[in-house]
DNA sequence: AAATCCGCGTTTTTT
DNA sequence: ACGCGGATTT
């Protein structure tokens, strides 16, 4: 790669002509010194290598309200990525707080470069302002279809596979000659090739780009385009980059170009918190960044000011075990605190139990539910975590995990709006066309597939063509001229606000209806759901009044559940460790410490298992010092993985805390006794036999035929009084038995 | 074309 | 244990 001219950086000079004020001197009240340095730090290359817990938002923010005060950059000079959406938004606000100033760039690399591409795609050639953002389900459907049309064996190469392995080239920013993963498991390495140059086109065609060509073809904008970059690069006076330690390669040579005009950058980040390798992060990146852009300023913030003692004494006590790294001292000036709790429990749901007990010992001794919150290795363990706490009745809030988006009924709408305004993303026309259903068929799709293919227009362009159709027999042929019509309707809405788009699909395609029709046990569980996406979308059009349509597709695709927890809410947080980064709580739980889980084998697995091994300590780096007050670290002796039982051994981390540090408890099985037994017969809820008579709220009266399942999952069949049968949820249905 | 059944892979982490 | 896709019915 050839070296940008860094220190070309036409506007070293410049700087002077800004007329620079006095800082009101509210904004160094209560900081440290180096605090204070960063915050202040004026023109050049600023390093902040910033320790768990030592303010670092703080600083940030602080040093934003800083540039904007002394006037050396106005609101829009000011470019700030964060890694997250919520930390975007976080920040935002705390910015607001400070200096009561709007339209500062705090976003994530992500939807910066989509809010760029939206400008600029148009340049490149193939891509429309229009374009859609593909997740990684749609990329995998998309792959899954291209495999299948080339003749491959879907068996032998998957489009997870194909789909992880194009993410990944993507994201180291080269082109994909060589190895590969195809390789490794034996697999024909051309195949490989061969279906990631269809599936380049295939994106292209569709006016489609996944997560990773926002980065990289903003990229290959700035690359190819100087104008185009400098416009950015000259507007943007001060840049600021969090988290820079989980940066790959693409961000970095984006953060170049965009800091490279005036050449202030400030990044700010802790390797010993860098937990993104898999995904192509490097953190060469924060560990060179002073030679890279030469004389940098290097600011330690080394007081932390988060945890009790011994927390943090366990915390550096595991991270010291990772050799290859910059030793730091990290301090506190606050008590020791309580030891730290080891929990031994007899299997997953034992752990669940304790866990839950503890937090309503917690709760007792007048901790707020939202102080406290359960880290996990895995999103699996999950279940019996809200399993546990569903049955304590505890309310908790689960960030990120099986999320909104991904629910049936939710991206059928957003796949009707993404048609809408694409009428290229193919993917998505897909899945609308026979949903609700009306009589498309596989074979149908086919026949249409192949036409729209010989003809070279998308799917729905062919659906609309009488001479496609004439390729179609029967029922399908006139359905397919419908759902053209409909889309055509529906075309107008291109330009309208969101709620507005989403409901007249709603009442356009009678998705309401069709949910009903599906007579499912779920069905009240997806009225609210798309009850919540309609909430959703008239937040978005009253907080975005110029985004329509097209922003809030954007914003749909962009933010995951992690952004969407709100503080606030007296609920307990349940999260993988990696969406913990950045998130502080008095009580935290890390549970499942076990080998096999953390660390996770798969992590040790690659080319290099001591730096797998590094990554997974550093995993639980970031757990341990999230905490405030009180750390709890539970394991099993037994876990139910796959459907089978193992024996656990306790994770390596735990002995590489000093014992002094640490309190053991086991956990006994009436614990767990308590905690399911409890919830047998919750309150509010009746015991409903076969045979009763019930009552619903919306079905009336009935009687109950049949019961399956149990716990979450009973269903009772209610043959309801001159309706028929039904399935339900009991967790949701909420019969009342009735009294003959 | 839609409904039902079966077998397989799956679970590392996310924008 | 679960969900998905494919195969097999209706």
């Amino acid at each position: 790669m050839a070296p940008l001219d860094w220190m070309d950086a036409k506007a070293v000079q410049e700087g002077a002509e800004t007329e620079l004020r006095e800082a009101p001197p509210e904004l160094c009240e209560g900081l440290n010194e180096p605090q204070r340095q960063a915050v202040t730090h004026g023109e050049g290359p600023l390093l902040i290598l910033a320790g768990a817990g030592s303010g670092k938002t703080r600083v940030i923010t602080r040093r934003i309200a800083w540039l904007l005060a002394t006037g050396r950059a106005k609101p829009w000079e000011v470019l700030a990525i964060t890694f997250t959406n919520k930390a975007a938004g976080e920040m935002r606000e705390r910015v607001l707080a400070l200096t009561d100033v709007k339209g500062i760039w705090i976003s994530t690399f992500h939807a910066m470069c989509a809010r760029i591409l939206r400008r600029e795609i148009e340049v490149l050639g193939g891509w429309t302002r229009d374009f859609s953002i593909y997740d990684t389900y749609d990329r995998n459907q998309l792959l899954k279809r291209l495999i299948k049309d080339a003749g491959y064996d879907p068996q032998r190469f998957r489009a997870a596979s194909v789909g992880a392995w194009i993410s990944d080239g993507k994201n180291r920013a080269r082109t994909h000659e060589g190895s590969g993963p195809a390789e490794a498991q034996g697999l024909d390495d051309e195949v490989f090739r061969v279906v990631r140059d269809k599936y380049l086109a295939a994106m292209r065609e569709a006016n489609a780009l996944d997560f990773d060509d926002l980065l990289l073809l903003a990229l290959r904008i700035f690359d190819e385009h100087p104008g185009v970059r400098d416009n950015y690069a000259q507007r943007f006076r001060y840049v600021l980059v969090d988290e820079y330690q989980d940066t790959n390669r693409v961000q970095y040579l984006l953060t170049r170009h965009l800091a490279g005009w005036h050449g202030n950058l400030a990044v700010c980040g802790d390797p010993d918190q860098s937990i993104y390798a898999w995904r192509g992060a490097d953190v060469r990146n924060i560990l060179d960044f002073e030679e890279d852009f030469g004389k940098a300023t290097v600011i330690k913030l080394e007081q932390n000011y988060r945890s009790v003692g011994n927390i943090l004494k366990g915390a550096q006590a595991v991270i010291r075990h990772n050799v290859g790294r910059k030793e730091k001292d990290l301090w506190s000036e606050r008590e020791d605190g309580p030891l730290l709790t080891v929990l031994e429990c007899g299997d997953e749901n034992d752990e669940a139990a304790e866990i839950s007990l503890q937090v309503q010992a917690l709760r007792e001794q007048g901790v707020n539910l939202d102080g406290i919150a359960v880290f996990y290795r895995v999103n699996f363990m999950q279940r019996a975590l809200e399993r546990a706490f569903r049955l304590s009745q505890i309310p908790y809030q689960i960030v990120g995990g099986i999320e909104f988006y991904q629910r049936r009924e939710i991206r059928d709408l957003i796949a009707y709006l993404q048609l809408i305004a694409n009428p290229r993303d193919d993917v998505a026309c897909r899945r609308v066309i026979n949903v609700p259903a009306r009589g498309i068929g596989e074979r149908s799709l086919e026949r249409l597939n192949d036409w729209a293919a010989a003809h070279g227009v998308p799917l729905r362009d062919a659906a609309a063509s009488a001479e496609a159709r004439a390729t179609i027999r029967g029922r399908a042929r006139a359905s397919l001229e419908a759902f053209a019509q409909l889309m055509e309707e529906l075309g107008d809405l291109r330009d309208a606000p969101a709620a507005e788009a989403l409901d007249r699909v709603i009442l356009a395609t009678d998705y309401g209806g069709w949910l009903k029709n599906l007579g499912e046990p779920e069905l009240e569980m997806r009225e609210e759901n798309v009850e919540e996406l309609r909430t959703h979308a008239s937040t978005y059009d009253r907080a975005s009044p110029d985004g329509r349509l097209r922003g809030f597709l954007q914003d749909v695709a962009l933010v995951s559940d992690v952004d969407a927890y709100d503080e606030g809410t007296e609920r307990v947080a349940l999260m993988t460790l990696h969406a913990a980064k950045g998130l502080e709580f008095p009580v935290v739980f890390v549970a499942g410490l076990e080998e096999q889980l953390l660390p996770h084998p798969l992590a040790l697995d690659s080319d290099d298992p001591d730096a797998g091994l590094e990554e997974e300590r550093r995993l639980m780096y970031v757990g341990m010092t999230r905490a405030q007050e009180r750390l709890f670290l539970t394991h099993a002796r037994t876990r139910l993985h796959f459907g089978e039982t193992s024996y656990r051994t306790p994770s390596r981390f735990l002995d590489e805390i000093p014992a002094e540090l640490l309190d053991g408890m086991e956990s006994t099985p009436e614990d767990a006794e308590d905690v399911f037994g409890a919830f047998e017969n919750p309150e509010g809820v009746d015991e409903v036999r076969e045979g009763d008579r019930v009552y619903h709220e919306h079905f009336g009266r009935g009687r109950v035929e049949k019961l399956q399942g149990s716990g979450l999952n009973a269903r009772a069949t209610v043959a309801f009084d001159g309706l028929g049968s039904k399935v339900l949820l009991l967790q949701y249905a909420r019969l009342q038995v009735l009294d003959p």
